[in-house]
RNA sequence: GGAGGGGUGGCCGAGUGGAUUAUGGCGGCGGUCUUGAAAACCGUUAGGCGCGCAAGUGUCUCGGGGGUUCGAAUCCCUCCCCCUCCGCCA
């Protein structure tokens, strides 16, 4: 959520951030019920006092009838005292949705541009492999191998819904576990986090209620299903006011991730790219407002490192304004290379929130030297989404013979360095 | 699932309708004293929103929300969380 502050004293800027993203955004409504909101609150203050001072007088009415007399002038004010918190309520609850429908302000690096079409490219690791047959998609692989398992998982849960077996489950689990090491080598603090929150929660990590269609939750409780581990990490300090010297700090939680997919309807629905629920380890930042953009670089390389270390072929995208995310004002996408899907899968997402989410989710911190507390800049980043950084492991190891050849740095944890087709 | 007890400031803890601008203690910070420190004593000790150039000033916040009342930490409703006991259970 952008602040009411901003809405009132620069509107021309969140004017401008809105044209970038191409977007529509009702900042003229906010701006309205900005000011309405503080002419309710003027006068109600006004009251508010009279009220407390004439209290403090009829507690210490010396007759009875006195106390009478102060009692009956005070109605008519008690009236309209509450006529106007409840317009204050309504006025609150009106701005409160009407800048929720506004997104983060562009960040000054973000590149200018319409759609997907105008990310930029930063750079690119590896080269595409060359192949002296023809490559298969993850999904033929998968089956041949009998290690990902579609029709079964389809049978009892529908459709994007797969399963892992054997060696396919075996790497999975060692590549979430050697994520999770290294992210705990350069100083993440892993931890295990609920993937079911409430509806609090969801609104304070920003997922309510914008992307509500995109959510499950239970049907007879307040429980709603983690899209990302995003989710739970911005609450762990929800409503907190952190020492600065305690910041950066930084956190790392594998969770499964739950998604309806009803806005892609029909989009990827071969193979593991597009599923239902997925594993995904991701990292997450609090940082001090100055020092958002060095730990979004650095968290972008820690995510890159293990696509660098798997030996994949990969390329960094900086995504343009037209395309960013509704919470982030600067954001790089991770793709790997899948040479049988012949596509570029988005394995990772790195984002620097600012303290867009932070407000959301009322993260503070406080300087030793300095009065008053001030927002947090929060940022995420996966590392990685498993399923296609499975799909990109099998489809660039891919050998002539069926076989799949893994990477040397995950054999001696997963115990195998190459998966065999099935007898 | 059943029965009961709780939630007050950074921490502990008093307060059961008006003089509470939330008693008192601990901790923190500043000061007096001291060669320095301790002790003692004195002072200070949150956040949000509004008005104001500022100094200030008003208002709200006693787990969250709503209500009763001229007035609520205090009474009522509701939700959340913690503790004890019983039942069930990986």
């Amino acid at each position: 959520m952008i602040s009411a502050q901003l809405v009132r004293e620069h509107p021309e800027e969140v004017r401008r951030s809105l044209e970038r993203r191409r977007a529509d955004a009702p900042l003229d409504l906010a701006v309205e019920q900005e000011r309405g909101r503080r002419e309710i609150l003027a006068e109600l203050e006004e009251l508010r006092a009279g009220r407390n001072e004439a209290g403090r007088r009829i507690g210490r009415a010396e007759s009875d009838e006195e106390r009478q007399r102060l009692i009956a002038e005070q109605r008519a004010t008690a009236e309209r005292i509450d006529e106007l918190e409840a317009s204050l309520r309504d006025a609150e609850a009106a701005l409160d949705a009407t800048l929720g429908e506004i997104p983060n302000v562009v960040g000054a690096e973000t590149p200018d541009g319409d759609d997907e079409d105008a990310n930029v490219v930063v750079r690119t690791h590896g080269e595409a492999r060359a192949f002296d047959f023809e490559p298969s998609p993850h999904w033929e692989l998968g089956e041949r191998l009998g290690i990902i398992d579609v029709e079964r998982a389809a049978a009892m849960s529908g459709s994007r819904m797969y399963m892992l077996r054997g060696a396919g489950a075996r790497l999975q689990r060692a590549l979430i576990g050697w994520f999770l090491d290294s992210h705990h080598a350069s100083g993440y603090e892993e931890c295990y986090v609920p993937a079911m929150v409430r509806e609090e929660a969801m609104r304070a990590s920003g997922q309510l209620p914008k992307f509500r269609d995109n959510l499950y939750r239970d049907d007879e409780e307040d429980y709603w299903f983690v899209p990302t581990a995003e989710v739970p990490l911005t609450n762990l300090h929800a409503d907190q006011i952190l020492d600065a010297e305690a910041l950066p700090l930084r956190y790392a939680a594998h969770t499964p991730c739950f998604r309806r997919e009803k806005t892609s309807a029909g989009r990827d629905v071969r193979g593991i790219k597009r599923v239902h629920q997925f594993e995904k380890v991701e990292m997450y930042q609090f940082t001090a407002p100055e020092d958002s953009g060095d730990a979004l670089a650095e968290m972008l390389a820690q995510a890159e490192s293990l696509l660098q270390q798997l030996g994949l072929h990969h390329r960094v995208l900086q995504i343009c304004s037209g395309d960013l995310g509704f919470n982030a004002a600067v954001s790089y996408d991770l793709e790997v290379w899948a040479p049988g899907a012949r596509e570029w899968l988005e394995v990772s997402s790195v984002s620097n929130c600012t303290d867009f989410q932070a407000r959301r989710a009322n993260v503070r911190y406080r300087a030793a030297d300095k009065r008053g507390a001030r927002f947090v800049h929060t940022l995420n980043g996966s590392g990685l989404a498993l399923p296609r950084t499975l799909a990109a492991l099998l489809e660039q190891g891919q050998q002539s013979d069926g076989s799949v050849v893994l990477p040397e740095v995950i054999r001696e944890r997963v115990g195998f360095g190459v998966i065999e087709p099935a007898g």
